[in-house]
RNA sequence: GCCCGGGUGGCGGAAUGGCAGACGCUGAGGACUUAAAAUCCUCCGGGGAUUUUUCCUCAUGUGGGUUCGACUCCCACCCCGGGCACCA
């Protein structure tokens, strides 16, 4: 017998499954004849179908382990699926569109198709050298023409359907990208999501949005159909970036009836609405705010405005400061070009020497231009109730607002009754229907809900009643209505930038914005263009590209010159592997609602918002297309923890790679896959440890002599089956193998314990070898059942050295026939326990007895036991606790 | 500030209310060997008593609680990691 030799096994398996075309999956429709695509060879033979899909790599730099450890999850899981009688689907592809290969090939004076190639081509052999059981035939690769076509199809009906649109926007630019990002790829509060060291500009730049707020209320209440199959804080994140508020808006008139010109702002048109309904009065102006605390309005001492508000300069016009303010608002509005200040910055603002009137009380209160206040967000303008809010009361505190008091903590209002404050509201605090002539000063602020005072009809409602109360009352009488607001903006997607899909737009100057015929899709990027990687779209430079002639009118046009953002490419990838080659559709419907939604998905969680969030959005408008039938892609989501090394993750930036090559060739395939399943739970992180990898490779090489030891004498197709009585040593093996296999299924299946499930095949074989000679008392059949067992639980997580041994059993048939082993619970069944005894609570002493022993019995033998005994002399049973087969626990006092 | 995780030996980690520390790594000792590597075996949380054996006791971030029994459930707090953050 040889040493184990990873090297030769690896290869020689990776060769036979290739030939075999072990790891294709089976057709998905019903056989018809009639489908072309080469992807339905095999017949489907009423399996459930399993689609387990790993998040597709960005081919650039080096393959390292912490992509291997994601592969390898994804590995395992679709191998115990396929060995548990599923119809697998397990693809493969390439991220292949994105800014790195661009600047890659500035860098480099190649082209980035060339260097995108390249790094496909080495990570397709660092795959392949893992054994990961991929159905090849599906890869896809985002660059080509034959998928980002349909990207730009997708574009076209979302153009129709007016969810993708373009808009002159303020949007987040980074200077070293020289592009525009989403506000997703915005991170820690202002920097580029490549960059992390770069600040995010704001510019304003006429971009496509596709309209991702038009689904914000689905996005929020689906989440809840994803609760149990995703991490509890993917979906907090997702719910917090969605971040609904349910409120109110507000109009409050500007007082001295300011004419106004035109109502272009958006937040204009529903205020003509609103009058139109009470027209009695002459044009007002209004100031339109939104508010989640519509009860604390009696409290409003101030109305402050975005900088960048429309009417904020209109509101400037006549007054006596005018001059000044002019130049403190302008001053204001350069300050906030930079994102990430306007976080930090000191709250600033200026009074703008108008009033506006409360709708509720009619009370006049001065107009405001703030720097927090965003234009962004909700109306662009608030009523600030600084007794009630901790910003107001900042802004309060620092400009010499008044903070009257609205609402009381409930808990005040009982209990103050009786006792003596000391201090000139206890009028107040004795009844609950105060009347507004009375205003207390608030010394600190009160945000949480309770018992609203001085607040007209309103005082002593509850909060909630309050709100609801009055945004109906609001509503009805015209000066406000309810109101629901998101934090989740619209997606941008255009990026000036070359290496990406081109948006299928032409500019006529007859016609204006024409769509791109579908007949003309796809839309070929430029094969030679000059890429500088500065200023403008490198798409415009190239004459060929943009001189155009109208689809509508045959004249001269220009075509559009952004390309999409690559987070378009991975929004519904996964579709497509389910029908690859498919030349007239992004795909078959009926093939998609086969395999969808994915029952697990595996990733990190740096995709917790952007990639899953669009994917999420994307498989909505596909639904809404009628193209596919269900709501959400992704049924189960994993996200694994990063490898590390040193305490930080694994990059080529930090130079803190373990190569999955080198890691190969060292160690073999099986070692480094065994490795990351077993030093950590897969959700958790993992530091990389030279030593502990040395474990692993011993243990497989245990395992490898252990069976290569015997396996001559017990061969499958050598050993005659002997008959005869079962002994007590055979039984002792049977039964720790029954008894490791019922634990590592459930491992695999429920728990997803990759680790544990190592240390019991572990445990399985330590006791095989304290169990040697096994020539001795354990027959053949016995020996090979045990040695099989072993075999074939580690089988998905190292599968090469699982086929050796199979082989070398005397199998010929190959693992990837082979199923599952079924658990014999009466193998696994003890004849004799070990039953823990404990006195009040603490163990003090251990019976053996045989299984299924009543209580009666082993309460005698229990104290007769010396320890037992020492601890209840003297004392009297108060009460007996029994589980069966496990302890006695024997309560005195 | 808000929302998620997490806190167990020298280290990675086990333990689905029932013997805390499985399994592995490191370390120590032994066997084999001329020697080394490899392999195989034994030991390895703290304190104390007894010193061949065993027993007692403390211990899963801290403090309470529920329970015959808590790493596990409940309450409060501390620390670490991550996400969001003038979002009205």
């Amino acid at each position: 017998m040889g040493d184990y030799n990873p090297q030769a096994i690896e290869a020689k398996w990776q060769k036979r499954w290739e030939e075999n075309r072990v790891f294709e999956s089976e057709a998905d429709v019903e056989e018809v004849g009639s489908h072309q695509s080469t992807v339905d060879s095999k017949k489907n033979k009423k399996k459930p179908k399993y689609y387990v899909l790993e998040m597709l790599p960005y081919p650039s730099g080096t393959l390292h382990m912490g992509h291997m450890r994601n592969y390898t999850i994804g590995d395992v899981v679709a191998r115990v699926k396929r060995m548990r009688g599923f119809n697998v689907l397990h693809p493969m592809g390439w991220d292949a569109f994105g800014l790195p290969a661009e600047n890659a090939a500035i860098k480099n004076h190649t082209h980035p198709r060339t260097w995108t190639n390249n790094n496909i081509k080495e990570f397709q052999r660092v795959l392949r050298r893992f054994g990961f059981s991929y159905d090849w035939r599906r890869e896809i690769s985002t660059c080509e023409p034959e998928y980002y076509k349909w990207n730009q199809w997708f574009f076209l009906r979302m153009l129709e359907r007016g969810i993708a649109y373009k808009k002159k926007s303020r949007v987040n630019w980074c200077p070293k990208c020289c592009t525009v990002l989403a506000n997703e790829q915005v991170v820690n509060g202002g920097y580029c999501w490549r960059h992390e060291d770069t600040l995010v500009e704001a510019r304003d730049i006429e971009q496509w949005f596709l309209k991702t707020t038009a689904y914000a209320e689905q996005l929020l209440d689906d989440l809840k159909t994803l609760e149990g199959g995703w991490p509890d804080r993917v979906i907090a994140m997702q719910r917090n970036w969605i971040g609904k508020s349910v409120g109110a808006k507000v109009w409050f008139e500007v007082e001295g009836a300011v004419a106004s010109l035109q109502s272009t702002a958006d937040s204009l048109k529903k205020r003509d609405n609103a009058e139109a309904q009470s027209s009695q009065e002459a044009e007002r102006e209004k100031i339109e705010i939104f508010t989640t605390r519509i009860d604390t309005i009696y409290g409003a001492s101030a109305i402050i405005l975005a900088p960048n508000h429309p009417l904020a300069t209109r509101l400037l016009a006549g007054t006596p400061e005018q001059a000044k303010s002019e130049a403190k608002l302008t001053l204001m509005k350069q300050s906030s070009v930079k994102i990430a200040d306007i976080a930090t910055a000191e709250k600033d603002g200026f009074f703008t020497g108008r009033y506006a009137l409360n709708p509720f009380n009619g009370a006049k209160v001065p107009i405001w231009v703030g720097n927090f206040v965003l234009l962004e967000y909700g109306t662009g303008a608030i009523m600030a109730v600084p007794a009630h809010d901790e910003r107001d009361f900042e802004f309060a505190a620092k400009f010499g607002l008044p903070k009257p008091v609205v609402v009381k903590k409930v808990d005040s209002l009982q209990s103050t009754a009786h006792s003596q404050e000391k201090k000139d509201n206890a009028e107040a605090q004795s009844s609950q229907s105060v009347e507004g002539d009375y205003v207390s000063e608030a010394d600190e602020v009160f945000t949480e809900y309770g018992i609203s005072v001085n607040s007209g009809l309103y005082s002593g409602l509850e909060s909630a009643a309050a709100i609801d109360l009055m945004a109906a009352d609001a509503q009805a009488k015209g000066f406000g209505q309810k109101e629901v607001v998101f934090r989740l903006r619209d997606w941008g997607i255009s990026r000036q930038r070359y290496w990406g899909t081109p948006i299928p737009v032409i500019y006529c100057p007859k016609d204006g914005m024409v769509p791109v015929p579908d007949a003309d899709l796809p839309v070929l990027l430029p094969a030679n263009p000059k890429l500088t990687g500065e200023g403008e779209s490198p798409l415009a430079t190239d004459p060929e590209f943009v001189n155009v002639k109208c689809p509508k009118c045959g004249g001269d046009a220009r075509r559009e010159t952004d390309t999409m953002d690559t987070f378009v490419d991975s929004s519904w990838y996964f579709y497509r592997y389910c029908d690859p080659c498919n030349d007239k559709a992004p795909f078959e419907s009926a093939k998609v609602n086969y395999w969808f939604p994915i029952d697990q998905y595996i990733g990190g969680i740096t995709h917790a918002i952007l990639h899953l969030l669009y994917s999420r959005f994307w498989c909505k408008v596909m639904r809404d297309l009628g193209m596919i039938n269900h709501s959400e892609p992704i049924q189960r989501l994993f996200t694994q923890g990063m490898v590390q090394k040193g305490g930080v993750a694994m990059s080529k930036s930090k130079g803190n790679v373990v190569g999955a090559i080198d890691m190969a060739e060292k160690y073999g395939a099986d070692t480094g896959r065994l490795y990351t399943l077993f030093a950590a739970p897969p959700e958790k992180d993992l530091e990389w440890s030279e030593e502990s990898i040395e474990g692993s490779w011993r243990f497989l090489n245990r395992v490898y002599r252990m069976i290569a030891k015997h396996a001559d004498k017990v061969r499958v197709d050598g050993s005659p089956e002997s008959g005869g009585e079962i002994s007590e040593k055979e039984k002792g093996l049977l039964r720790k193998a029954h008894q490791t296999l019922r634990r590592v299924t459930q491992d695999f299946e429920t728990r997803w314990h990759f680790n544990s499930a190592i240390a019991q095949i572990m445990e399985l074989t330590n006791a095989i070898y304290a169990a040697e000679p096994l020539d001795e008392g354990v027959r053949p059949a016995v020996r090979r059942e045990v040695l099989e067992l072993v075999t074939l639980m580690l089988a998905p997580m190292t599968p090469h050295l699982s086929e050796e041994l199979w082989e070398m059993l005397g199998h010929t048939n190959g693992l990837w026939t082979v199923s599952w082993p079924a658990f014999n619970p009466e193998l696994a069944k003890e004849d004799e326990v070990e039953m823990v005894v404990q006195v009040s609570g603490r163990v003090r002493g251990k019976v053996k007895v045989a299984a299924g022993t009543e209580q009666e019995e082993v309460l005698k033998l229990a104290q007769a036991e010396a320890g037992v005994a020492g601890h209840i002399a003297g004392k009297r049973i108060v009460k007996v606790i029994f589980v069966k087969d496990k302890l006695l626990n024997i309560v005195a006092a």
